[in-house]
DNA sequence: TTCGTTTTGGATCGAGTGATCTAAAATGCA
DNA sequence: TGCATTTTAGATCACTCGATCCAAAACGAA
């Protein structure tokens, strides 16, 4: 037939993946990513199509790999109300690992929106759907058996983690300190815990 | 002396507000910049440096007229519980009414932040702690009157106001959709006014 | 009016941009 | 061993970038 392709199509895209993450899209040139990628542009424009297209792919992949691949190691595994700690604790764990204040790749690219690149802008929203359906399904299982206070809409409660998520990973990347978000989320999971918090002064 | 400045500096470092705010820092280009100022380029750079001095100044000029006024314009004039509200209130309907889905160019510097530009990163790492205090005093001033749930600590609840203000920002921008906005504001909110919550069973 | 100073518009700088092209290299099939 | 096909590397395209320079213009002070 023909020439084979020399590299591995997942492993330049990782790549990739780290490029844009650390300088977001429009600081990226087409050469720092085929550097990084350790190929040719011809054969970047070859296997991913321009940039745009290359930084969708790329963005797809980071899902795949951060929230999906989250999402699949805890939902199921634990207690609606553990897989929600758990989530967040492994959020808390990689902002605060973050030494490089890089964030989320799926939020700076929700802010980094080109008014002119529909697609991307369409599949965050989508991956912002995807996590408020995963948070509605932790709280809706966690009301049913009890974890979680069901006194206000699984819905409302799942927009706010939604939403405290967000919000985190934001002041992760301006202020990395552990106290204040550990105080940002102390609040936001003792809300699914319900009025009965009576747990520190010791009458409960 | 010698001739004078021709153009209003407020008026187009608010200019230029608008292009930053619009399109973000990399994507704008200092001849956008100048042509939306209505001055030449070399009097762009005359009068504010380079285009990173450039972005700063119009970053404060934001902080100024959107979150100080707004705090200006409701701190000490409402009771705290009902600031906190009437804050909550306006970037709310800022975050609708954002036809262009602009969002808050504060939030959008602070996950565009290059690693190369440590003085705006400064900046907005600055004014989220001073989101955070004003959160704080009128969270202790509502502990204090009563209108304020005092089971958690100040600075917690503090901390989930600046969080959910974040991630609502983030939101808003990605799916501007009111129920999901207000449906995140709401548990957010309740959180304050504490356990005695059954507002809507009617038992007390 | 004349001089000194500053701003203005526009041309221009070298460097870097995204993207393409060409030709050499590398394969599988005959 | 050829041949068709694809990928590769690197040169190159026209263009834009941030920044600077220069001469003309516009003032205030003398």
């Amino acid at each position: 037939m023909a020439r084979p392709r020399e590299f591995d199509n997942a492993a330049v895209l990782d790549a990739a993946v780290q490029c844009f993450w650390a300088r977001g899209y429009e600081a990226t040139s087409v050469r720092d990513l085929a550097a990084s990628m350790g190929i040719a542009s011809a054969s970047l424009y070859n296997a991913f199509g321009d940039k745009r297209a290359l930084y969708r792919q790329a963005l797809s992949r980071y899902v795949e790999q951060s929230f999906a691949a989250r999402v699949g190691r805890i939902e199921g595994k634990l207690p609606p109300r553990q897989a929600i700690t758990a989530f967040f604790d492994e959020i808390l764990a990689r902002s605060l690992g973050d030494r490089q204040q890089k964030g989320c790749l799926l939020v700076n690219a929700a802010l980094e929106q080109s008014p002119s690149d529909p697609e991307s802008r369409d599949l965050v929203a989508d991956v912002l759907v995807e996590m408020e359906a995963f948070f509605r399904r932790c709280v809706i299982a966690g009301q049913r058996d009890g974890s979680i206070d069901a006194s206000q809409p699984a819905e409302d409660l799942a927009r706010l983690l939604l939403g405290v998520l967000l919000g985190l990973r934001v002041l992760a990347r301006a202020r990395p300190e552990r106290a204040l978000l550990e105080g940002l989320l102390r609040p936001a999971l003792a809300t699914l815990d319900g009025p009965q918090r009576a747990e520190k002064g010791g009458r409960g």
